[in-house]
DNA sequence: CCTATAATGATAACTCATTATCATTAAATG
DNA sequence: CATTTAATGATAATGAGTTATCATTATAGG
């Protein structure tokens, strides 16, 4: 049987608190805080474990590496071009086939948004020297 | 100086009358066509050049392999599940800077369409064994 | 406490797209 | 036509992420 170990239980626990999706080597450093021997090959072990049994949804973003969250309710993404976090947006334009030629059938869409999010935004306007 | 070779041209003429972005693989098939012998490694080497002219642009989408387009206008993507093949989509929602929490700042946008293009919607809709 | 074995950690191996290597071919120019 | 060398084709090498291997650890259950 499976059995309950503080390296699973702490990868767990950093993805089930988490508020945003996150990469492979995220887990492994927040999860370390906890575990600190953790390695990395534990956690790809209990991602991929948990991917299959669609607890955890992928979202991959292009030109960048897969990261990993709960899976919940239709939602698109916020990409930070400062801090590379990317963040959830619960917003949804909602049905967009109008955008579509003639004879095309819309059965889903993925949107990805990309600028600053609030910390890096008021950082930014910050004269840093003054 | 450059060279003018059949490769060269062959592969820059299917992407030039390709409307919509190719994978490397279908850019060497297409090219196969007039240059028989062309070899894979020839197309990456053009279009390596071709990206970092800025004549050509990489449409990535999610888990999937790079596509290769001209450059223009600001444009969507629309990814036909059953043939695999992505089409451009001119229209745009336009501002969506409603959808992010406050503070945060949208630079900019990308948004893919899932379903079925005109000529596999068609399709499916017949009964293959009528 | 003991035992069986699931899980882990370190790291080698793998995958697969892309790039480098190098001998060969063929444009461009005289 | 001859020469120079950019470009090509075949394939080995690379790189980066992920997975497999295997000795070791530690959990669950008796």
């Amino acid at each position: 049987m499976e059995r309950s170990t503080r390296q699973r239980t702490a990868i767990r626990e950093v993805l089930a608190s988490s508020d945003r999706p996150l990469l492979a080597d995220e887990v492994l450093a927040y999860a370390q805080n906890n575990v600190p021997g953790l390695g990395i090959a534990t956690v790809y072990r209990n991602l991929k474990t948990l991917v299959s049994e669609e607890a955890l949804q992928v979202v991959n973003l292009p030109g960048d590496k897969p990261r990993f969250e709960f899976a919940h309710h239709h939602h698109h993404h916020f990409s930070c071009e400062q801090c590379k976090r990317v963040f959830d947006i619960h917003a949804c334009p909602g049905d967009l086939s109008r955008l579509v030629p003639e004879g095309f059938t819309v059965l889903k869409h993925e949107l990805n948004l990309y600028g600053l999010c609030s910390q890096c935004a008021l950082n930014s306007g910050d004269t840093k020297y003054a």
